[in-house]
Formats: structure tokens, C-alpha cells, sequence
DNA sequence: GTCTATATAATGATAGAC
DNA sequence: GTCTATCATTATATAGAC
């Protein structure tokens, strides 16, 4: 468990630069980079813009701490879902540890923003959503980096699409009852296939289509 | 078709006032609307920033302006996918219309930027998939509503991660080789189930462990 | 370590000339 | 319709007191 991680104290008797951090994160990760202001950030923080300042020295360097901060603990909770042998999903670990959540609506956003480190962080998810399809479906996808890779963007961009999805879904996600309902939509879409034979078969035909129509790449 | 329509023009003997719109449209997609200044917006439309006032009066109005052209070109093309009885790929409508997926890409950023008109059409987007759900899926889903907005969410998240996806692919997905690429993934990722059978079933028994938290909902 | 006060730059909004 | 010039506001960055 991560029950003794940074992410789980409970009073506020934090260093003012753990505070300011933690604040920062939360508001990028609501407003954005551009969105959230240093003022809003001390505030937030309980403290003065100047000792924002005085820790991180810019808003640059601000962000930097929070993606080191963010990222790291991203990576030890997927690493750990991956050695559970559990497909990388962010509810179920997020229904452990609620301030997870944060973390990764941060990282989500960052990835839209365009942050360097997140997207390393990408890619090492990637990496990782790859590594579990070779254990998982040996041979039996002809394209696993690219699968991967549309996998970790379509959960990361479910997360950046968090505020959409809770209102069209009446409830929050973050909700012990809206993950829980999400929980079981997620089953059904990775367990059942959306498109039946026949429409699978139409849509290879399109593709089929495409492809004719860009002959520097052979029919395989 | 949809060739007549103003996404498709060729020349720039556009008005001053169009081409403020699309300029503002790019930006905007690219940079959200905190990051993209009336300068930039100008400088892009090749106009001055007072003409931009003459025009749209402010930032928020042009931005509403934006709002109402992208969302408009992509119900119409929306609409026209569920007719013809093709799951809403944006992929796929993509290819023949280059223009709409710069009004995706707009799309796709307001959702996370939080604008009102672009979670009317995420809701709209949700009702016409409930309705390709019902027609293709009838009585198979337990959450239909549900699972639509996940498939809404995902849809347009993936889009939010464009740029995220492209460089993980090593090639921009809306190029005409990575878009087909990205087609042929898709296509395994919705015809072929994720989660084996035994897999499924340790998901959904780590699901029902959750509900037996929550006494407050029966068991069905 | 923490604060207040200030400098500098950028932005949205505006006025008025052509 | 289109421009240039400018105002008022806000943001980050900085300096210096306690």
C-alpha cells in the first residue's frame, strides 16, 4: 500500500512549501497553468505571493515541482497496478487513495497543456499499457505500441473529461456511487465489443477504402 | 455532402470578419482561451487587434462566436454520421473534411477549459450515441445513458490527447498515414474485447467488493 | 521563513483618426 | 471597416524589512 506516501496526511500541519505545492496542483490541475494565478495559489496556501516566490522561485519552476511531485507518485501507483496484474485503471486505485485523484486530474491536464514531463509520463505509460497487452494478448493485436498508446489516451483523456462526464452522468465520478457506476460501464466497454462482426466488417472496408487511396503503403 | 459549406473554402478572399473567426478558432484549439491573446488572434487574421473589438466586441463574445460556428459544423456532420449509420467516428469524417477537425480540436478544448455551449453539444453528442446505442445495442446494456457518455468522453478525450497520441505513434494521427493507423487500432479497440472473460470477471468481483461498502445501494 | 511594497511587462478594453 | 495610440487592470518578478 501507499497509506505512508506523501499523499495521505490528514491534518494541515504541513511545511508552508508542501501547502504552496499542494495548492498549486490543485488549482493547475482545475484552471490550467495559464488559469491559475500566484496570487490565487497563496492564497489558497495561506500564505503571501512572496514566499511562493521565496520556495519555487518562478511559476515555471512551480509547475516543475508539481509535475516531479505529481508524476512520481503516478508512476509508483501504475508500476503497482501492472505488478498486480491489473489492467492500469485509475478508478479502482483511485477508490484507495481519494488524493490520487487530484494527481492525476492534474497530470490530465498537464498532458493537454503540453508539459514535457507529463508527457514523458505518456510515454512511460505506454510503455507499460504495452508491456501489459504482451503479457495479456500475446500476438494477438497487430499493432500493440499504437493499441497502447490509444488505450493510455483515451483513460488519461477520460480523466481530462472528468467535469463533462459527471454532468452528463448526474453524478461525480469521484463519488463513492459515481465511480462505483462508472466502475461497471468501464467493465462493459472493455469486455464487450462496441462494434458487432458485421459493423466491424464495414468499417474494415472503409479502412480498406483509405488505404487505396494512399498507394506508397502496400496492402499487407 | 457538406462541400459547400464555409469549412471548405480554398482562397484567403475571406472577410476580415471570418477570418478573425477561424484565426481565433486555430488559437484557441491550440493554446486554450486563457493562452491565446486578441494580438496573437490578430496578428494570426492579419488585422488589427481594434478590428477584432469592431467586430466581435470582446474576447468573451468572439470566443461565443467561435462557440457557436464550430458547434454548428459539427452537428450538422454529427448528425449526418448517426444517419448513415456509422458509429460517430471522428476519424473517419475527418479524412474527407480536414477543416472539421481544426473544430474538433476547438471542441475537444473547450470541454476542458469548461465552456457552456461545448457541454450542451457533449450532452447532445451523449443523446445521439444513446440513440446508435439503442439501435445497435438493444437491451444488451445495463447502463445505455451511461455508457454513452463514457464512449462520448473517451471519443473527445482522445481528441484532447491528440498531441500526446501523435508523438507516442510517432506520427500525427491527422496526417492520412497515422490517421489510418489510428483507424486500424480503433478498429481492434472496439471490436475485440480488452478484458478476457477471467479478467472481466476479476474486475467485476473487485466491483462488487466496492458496492458491499456501500450499503446504501442494494445489490440488484 | 515570511511578509509588504513595488517594478515591469502583458493583456483586454477603449477612443478617435482615416 | 480598418487602423494607431493609449488606458486600466492584472500578472509575474523582484527588493528589502522583520
Amino acid at each position: 500500500m501507499v497509506a505512508s506516501a506523501a499523499g495521505d496526511r490528514s491534518a494541515e500541519d504541513l511545511t508552508a512549501r508542501a501547502r504552496i505545492r499542494d495548492a498549486a496542483l490543485r488549482l493547475f490541475a482545475e484552471r490550467g497553468v495559464e488559469g491559475a494565478t500566484i496570487r490565487d495559489i497563496a492564497k489558497a496556501a495561506g500564505v503571501s505571493g512572496g514566499l511562493v516566490r521565496h520556495h519555487f522561485g518562478s511559476k515555471d519552476d512551480l509547475r516543475a515541482a508539481c509535475d516531479a511531485y505529481a508524476l512520481e507518485q503516478i508512476v509508483r501507483i501504475k508500476e503497482q497496478a501492472i505488478r498486480d496484474g491489473r489492467v492500469a485503471d485509475t478508478g479502482f486505485l483511485a477508490a484507495a487513495h481519494p488524493t490520487i485523484l487530484l494527481t492525476y486530474r492534474y497530470f490530465a491536464r498537464s498532458l493537454v497543456d503540453g508539459s514535457p514531463s507529463a508527457a514523458a509520463m505518456f510515454d512511460a505509460m505506454v510503455d507499460l499499457s504495452e508491456a501489459w497487452l504482451a503479457q495479456n494478448h500475446p500476438g494477438e493485436l497487430a499493432d500493440p505500441r499504437g493499441y497502447a498508446a490509444l488505450f493510455v489516451a483515451m483513460e488519461t483523456g477520460l480523466l481530462a473529461m472528468h467535469a463533462q462526464l459527471s454532468r452528463a452522468l448526474g453524478a461525480g465520478i469521484f463519488t463513492p456511487e459515481g465511480h462505483l457506476r462508472m466502475s461497471r460501464i468501464k467493465l462493459d466497454f472493455y469486455s464487450k465489443p462496441l462494434l458487432s462482426p458485421e459493423l466491424a466488417a464495414q468499417a474494415q472496408a472503409a479502412i480498406d477504402q483509405l488505404q487505396a487511396a494512399q498507394p506508397e503503403r502496400p496492402a499487407q
